[in-house]
DNA sequence: CAGCTAATGCAACATTGTTGCGTTTTGCAA
DNA sequence: TTGCAAAACGCAACAATGTTGCATTAGCTG
C-alpha cells in the first residue's frame, strides 16, 4: 500500500458509510453504488478503507460484517477499537457509541489487544413504535 | 420442538463441545463426527441445541461461528449471555471466561437484551511460548 | 409394536468472500 | 503535457459456509 490512490469508486464506497448514520453491510453498500463497480471491487475498496483507517469493520452478533465511518479517529490518532456497538434486532441496524468505552480487568497471563463489546437490544427510535 | 429426540448424532455432537476446552466452529465439529451424519444434519443438530439452551453460540471477532458448552447455564437457570469470551490471535482458540459478566449502562432509550464482549489477544497458554 | 412425527440424507441452491490475470486508470514526474 | 510504473479494476472461476425441499428413516409414546 505504497501509494493509495482516490478513484470515484472509493470515493462513493466512502460517501455512502459516512452518510449513513448506521454500518452498512457490503451487499448493502453495493447496492447503493449500483453499476459504479464490480461486487469484487467494492470487496477491495472496502479492504483499503479499513486498512486506511478510514471506516471500522464490525462484527454483528450474527456474525455479519458491517462497515460504519469513524467518529472520532482520524490519521493523527490511533484508530479506537475499544467503543460499544448497539445492535438493534429489529431495524438490524448498528450504532457506534464511541462514547462509551469499555475497561476490563482480566488476570496478567492474559495479553488484551481489542476489545470487541456489542450489545443486542431494541434501539430508542424502533422503541417508539 | 414439540418433542426432540436424542439421535445419535446429536448425541456425539454434544458430546464434542463438551469434551472441548475451547469454542468450536461447525467444520470442526463435522470433522470429529467424521461418518456420523451429514454436514447438514450437523447444522441442524447445531440450531436445535442452541435453541434447546444445550450450547452457546459464540460469533468470533472476525465473524465466524463457533459452539462451547455451558459451564453454568441449566434448563432451571436462564442462559447466561453477559459474559466474556477471550479469543486468542495465536491459536485461534475462544475460552468462555463466565466469571466475568459485564455491566454496562445506557440511556433509557436502549433496552438491551444481550450482551456479547470478545476480547482479542493472545491467551496465557500462547503467552508461554 | 404400531403410529406419529422428529430427524436424517441427498441434491440443489444461495450468499459471501477470494484468487488469478489481463486491462484500465491514476498520480507523479520528466 | 505526456509517458510510465503500479494501483485499481473487471471478469471468470473457485471456495467456504449456510439454507431449503422432499422423500426416507428412526425415536419416542401410548
Amino acid at each position: 500500500m505504497s501509494n493509495p490512490r482516490n478513484t470515484k469508486a472509493k470515493q462513493a464506497v466512502l460517501n455512502e458509510i459516512n452518510q449513513s448514520s448506521f454500518a452498512l453491510s457490503q451487499p448493502e453498500i453495493f447496492d447503493r453504488v449500483q453499476g459504479m463497480c464490480d461486487r469484487v471491487t467494492v470487496y477491495r475498496i472496502l479492504d483499503r478503507l479499513v486498512t486506511e483507517n478510514k471506516i471500522h469493520k464490525i462484527v454483528n452478533v450474527d456474525g455479519t460484517i458491517n462497515y460504519a465511518r469513524c467518529i472520532r479517529c482520524n490519521d493523527a490518532h490511533e484508530h479506537s477499537h475499544d467503543h460499544l456497538h448497539f445492535s438493534c434486532i429489529t431495524c438490524k441496524k448498528i450504532e457506534c457509541l464511541e462514547e462509551h468505552l469499555i475497561h476490563v480487568k482480566l488476570p496478567d497471563a492474559y495479553q488484551i489487544k481489542e476489545l470487541f463489546l456489542t450489545i443486542s437490544g431494541i434501539c430508542p427510535s424502533c422503541s417508539l413504535s
